[in-house]
DNA sequence: GGTGTCAATTGACACTGTGTAAAGTTTGAA
DNA sequence: TTCAAACTTTACACAGTGTCAATTGACACC
């Protein structure tokens, strides 16, 4: 249902009624709308397999190529979980534990990133005067949910367009170019 | 405000108090929070004067250095409205008229960015085989407001920090090294 | 067959925040 | 003196979340 309404006005009353039980009942499994979202969410990594999903970016055998694959998974991987993230990041304005979840969630995102980061810093191919953990901030920022909403959702870009653009902008971005 | 708290929890009672008049009295000079939150980004736009902002952008002789500009006025914006947009941001869940009302504000500054990419165009350095559309939207995304919110806010960048790399980004993906 | 337990149901209700409605008060100007 | 505008107070409708209590039906265990 998420997935289907963009993450918008999906209540607690609609689950049940999908789900075929009563409103109240759904309360006897999740405590909260904000951590029903959040389980959403979990469940959704465990049927994706985002560990499996990861792998071949961990095992990546330059920092440049791990940069790339590292974009890659993630941007193939924000269309599947669009519904529940929007929902999560729409819950914000009244929920403080839904910010705290989309945070934690954010984190999680940003150590992909500074292990990317890492490993073009261990080859000796992070570009210019980029210290670790600034790089990190700006790949982290780059790679926001939002503005992948803005390229495909708003301008119409498809996610392939959207992944090529990343990968281009990350390399010229922190790729030494002598590397 | 708005501003103090970050766009959050600012109710029409409160607004009302700090005023000194009474919670429905509000609503004789507003019809609704999403209309007092957009007279008052439309206020701000006045005291703060964008058109002169802007002026030194629109009056640039190339369309490296209009982009530049154009770059360094928006940043230099975003914090002094932050507040406002925020709260128009997170009306957004609840409220179909604020999406509507933030979209035409962003539609607004999408004309900023494309002035900015036609310049480059019109020089003939708009970098490698940008379209002028594609280049507007991805250059409109780079400087969506949630950017510039994850890396100041999240991750403690100045607005300096954000104005430079904000800048360097732009040259290295839109401006043809030859130019 | 009786007992307990578990999942779910129904119905009622509290709470928050927005927005509406109506009747009364203050103030200032013609 | 009268009128209108600005504002006040009080009350209420509405949506959506979350709580509570009493009840039902199914199943397992002895």
């Amino acid at each position: 249902m998420l997935e289907e309404r963009g993450g918008r006005g999906v209540r607690m009353g609609d689950i049940a009624e999908s789900a075929g039980i009563s409103r109240q009942a759904v309360y006897l499994h999740f405590p909260s709308r904000t951590e029903l979202l959040v389980a959403a969410t979990r469940h959704l990594d465990d049927v994706l397999d985002v560990d499996a999903r990861l792998a071949p970016s961990r095992t990546a055998t330059s920092g440049a190529r791990r940069l790339e694959l590292f974009i890659e998974c993630w941007g193939n991987y924000i269309p599947d979980i669009y519904g529940v993230a929007k929902a999560l990041l729409l819950a914000q304005s009244n929920d403080e534990a839904a910010a705290a979840a989309w945070q934690d969630r954010m984190m999680a995102m940003r150590d992909g990133c500074r292990a990317a980061i890492e490993a073009l810093h261990a080859d000796g191919t992070l570009a210019g005067d980029w210290k670790p953990q600034t790089a990190t901030d700006a790949l982290w920022t780059m790679l926001l949910v939002p503005n992948w909403e803005n390229l495909t959702i708003q301008c119409g870009w498809s996610t392939r367009q959207y992944v090529r653009w990343m990968k281009t902008m990350a390399k010229r971005a922190f790729v030494d170019d002598a590397g």
